[in-house]
DNA sequence: AGCACGCCGACT
DNA sequence: GTCGGCGTGCTC
């Protein structure tokens, strides 16, 4: 009997594709195994979803399998299950959302569970051997030091970073020889747990929140509102004790810029387990590496940034996502998948606990804390004696400002900045101004690439687009009247950083933006820098503000609120207030009060009054109540189709037809075409077309049905087009 | 997404 | 005369 598999490829096609299975091959066929199957031109490793014992295409259609590349399936099946139900809900095809899921090395086709490794040992002649020899290779030494002690894996190799040249150059020396070993997996863990360090004393709080979650049994998804030194991570250890003590595995998922070496070791420091780290400086090997621990359950904790949310966990037992309102949760290019919505979906596949952490909940997830759907646990005390942040508005209307700071902010600055402490600074705009003027006939010189202004990089002697990439040298003359007189229009950091010299000469600047923390490392550097004191002002954008305390900062300036609260995007308000909340938090500690100024026109502004008098919870409440009445998420459902096109009426065509496929009503909404905010980018006309409605599941069938037609239309092929479900932002 | 085929401009 | 630009079409 002729039998044939379906298989998900890593493809943008919606569809699998049927092979035929030669007899040899089919010996242990499953559901869930990796096949090497020839498609187009190429070779390409794809997931077994179906098998059948007939096919509808001709014959002659039908390839064969080149091989079988599991013995088991690779995907515990509640993940398998999770990664088929986000490729429905993402609306993308199952081979791309099963690649997304898997580490890069096993799309490449590498063995997800090897049985034997290599194993370097020291040979008869190295071990006669004074490590001092090596003195002047301290790479080499390094090695024949802690194979002195232990034969080390390869695996260990690459985990712990040890330099491959030094191994070689030892080897060459005939000092270590290699060994094959069988893999042996050490679960010791699971029935002895050893302690590193004690737990912390929890304060009322934190005691009643880790009661509610250690007797919650099964699936639950829980919000953790804890403001920002409330002590959510010692809650989380004492938690984690728990699961462990009961063999189960935890997955700790954190934002981007979350994953540094202090979080890590916060972990790592309690418990003596292995502790899995997955971040974007692994190499694919390190990955796959660490995708095998936690699959295997040898590492005991999971800790990963958005992808790590798809690594399987042989004991699954709790999933923690911290800062669970960041945007970097949400895949930003290839499938959109969000991670925290997963997250509650895999913790509902696998039966257990799914604990989303922030000071400043999400619209969405506070809508689910609020209606039942989830629990929700307040820590509100501050874990020391801070004393509550100061915070003021300036109103700078027709006042004259210098660098965009008014007076007053500049007086405060001084204030502080003379009792020796540190002043922070937002302006989330790099470069030297956004824009480059001529000062005789007016032209603003724009990119001719997108509808964007060139921002003026006065270091670089470069204006760019902060769009496409495109740069130039600055121009001598205006390119419109030939004019030389050219001024940069408006204000970055940049230029922020220089008139801060110029004004406090004798209190040291840091800036801190993509271009100072470009090189690596010099991030780090700079942060260090903060701590030792050796700066007193900071300036940056957005990525000072998330992650880092500073305790010596004691004034914080938002100079350009008007701009971050009122832009195109709907969710901007939401953004800002979790901007500020997070930055008034950080601000000062428990000997030296600290102040948040606020600079805007607009003084008045309900949004901002509501945020500032009743802070982020009541805001949030109220911004709920308006996304309501705007049908905007979390209270309606969106999905949002982007389309780019070199011709603009390509993109209109397209979406247009679109429209007209989709039943509108008055609880599903449909807008657009229109433009996107950036209308013109890298030379192509952005449209997009916006689905709102009231009902999940609606949304999901009706947009469904009209895919397949989508995919159909003549003019879906004369532009490039994207789909979104539950955007972040309308760019 | 790749990868090939195919038809028009500046180069050894 | 070629090399190579990216438009269009196909992949079980």
């Amino acid at each position: 009997m002729p039998v044939f598999v379906e298989v998900a490829l890593p493809v943008p096609l919606r569809q699998n594709f049927s092979y035929r299975v030669k007899d040899e091959q089919q010996t242990s066929l499953q559901i869930g195994l990796r096949v090497k199957v020839p498609f187009g031109r190429q070779q390409l490793v794809g997931l077994i979803t179906a098998i059948t014992d007939s096919c509808d295409l001709a014959p002659q259609q039908i390839k064969s399998i080149t091989a079988v590349l599991d013995d088991a399936p690779l995907l515990p099946e509640s993940l398998y299950k999770l990664t088929l139900w986000a490729a429905r809900y993402y609306f993308t095809s199952q081979g791309q959302m099963l690649s997304q899921a898997l580490p890069v090395a096993l799309r490449k086709g590498l063995d997800a569970s090897p049985q034997s490794t290599i194993e370097y040992h020291l040979t008869e002649q190295g071990r006669q051997l004074d490590p001092n020899v090596l003195k002047r290779a301290p790479a080499q030494k390094k090695l024949f030091e802690l194979l002195l002690e232990n034969p080390l894996t390869q695996d260990e190799l690459t985990t712990q970073a040890l330099s491959k040249s030094a191994l070689k150059a030892l080897q060459d020396k005939q000092w270590i020889e290699q060994k094959s070993a069988l893999i042996t997996h050490d679960l010791s863990w699971r029935h002895k747990l050893q302690m590193n360090e004690s737990p912390h004393k929890l304060n009322k709080q934190q005691a009643v929140a880790v009661s509610v979650l250690t007797q919650q049994q099964g699936f639950h998804c829980t919000l953790l509102e804890g403001i920002t030194g409330s002590g959510k991570t010692e809650v989380y250890l004492t938690l984690l004790e728990t699961i462990l003590k009961q063999g189960k595995q935890a997955l700790i998922l954190v934002p981007e810029i979350g994953l540094t070496p202090q979080t890590i070791n916060r972990f790592k420091r309690r418990f003596e387990v292995k502790v899995a780290v997955i971040h974007s400086g692994l190499t694919d090997n390190q990955r796959l590496e660490a995708w095998r621990q936690a699959r295997v359950g040898e590492a005991a904790i999971i800790i990963g940034t958005r992808s790590a949310l798809f690594t399987p966990m042989a004991f699954p037992g709790l999933i923690i996502l911290d800062e669970e309102h960041d945007s970097s949760f949400k895949q930003q290019e290839g499938v959109r998948y969000h991670s925290r919505d997963l997250a509650v979906m895999r913790g509902h596949l696998e039966d257990i606990q799914v604990v989303l952490g922030s000071a400043t909940p999400s619209l969405e997830t506070l809508q689910n804390a609020i209606s039942g759907r989830y629990h929700h646990l307040e820590l509100s005390e501050r874990a020391g004696v801070a004393q509550k942040v100061k915070q003021g508005i300036i109103d700078i209307t027709s006042q004259p400002l210098k660098a965009g700071m008014s007076a007053s902010l500049i007086n405060e600055m001084r204030m502080h900045l003379d009792a020796g402490n540190q002043v922070l600074l937002f302006l989330n705009r790099r470069g030297f101004a956004p824009a480059l003027l001529c000062h005789e006939c007016g032209h603003l010189h724009e990119c001719d690439r997108c509808d964007a202004f060139f921002t003026v990089h006065q270091g670089l002697n470069e204006i760019c687009c902060h769009h496409c990439g495109n740069q130039y040298a600055i121009p001598k003359q205006c390119h419109q009247c030939g004019s030389t007189m050219l001024m940069g229009h408006g204000l970055g950091t940049e230029q922020l950083e220089q008139e801060l010299v110029k004004l406090f000469p004798q209190h040291p600047v840091v800036r801190i933006d993509r271009d100072t923390t470009r090189r690596k490392g010099s991030l780090e550097q700079q942060l260090q820098g903060i701590y030792m004191g050796k700066y007193k002002i900071l300036v940056g954008t957005q990525m000072l503000a998330k992650g880092h305390h500073f305790p010596d900062v004691t004034l914080v300036g938002l100079l350009d609120v008007d701009g971050a609260l009122f832009s195109a995007d709907f969710r901007a308000p939401e953004r800002f207030g979790q901007l500020y909340t997070q930055v008034s938090g950080r601000a000062g500690r428990a000997d030296k009060p600290g102040k948040v100024l606020l600079q805007t026109h607009q003084s008045d502004n309900p949004i901002l009054r509501d945020l500032l008098q009743r802070g982020y919870g009541e805001f949030a409440r109220s911004q709920l109540t308006e996304r309501q009445q705007a049908l905007l998420p979390p209270a309606w459902h969106m999905v949002l189709i982007r389309a780019e096109a070199h011709l603009a009426q390509d993109a209109d065509a397209f979406l247009a037809q679109i429209s007209q496929l989709i039943p509108q009503s008055n609880e599903l909404e449909v807008i657009g075409p229109i433009p996107a905010p950036l209308d013109r980018k890298a030379g192509k006309y952005r449209r997009q077309l916006m689905l709102q409605a009231k009902n999940r599941q609606q949304l999901q069938t009706v947009f469904e049905q009209v895919l397949s037609q989508i995919e159909r239309l003549p003019e879906s092929k004369r532009c490039r087009w994207t789909i979104d479900r539950d955007p972040q932002d309308l760019m």
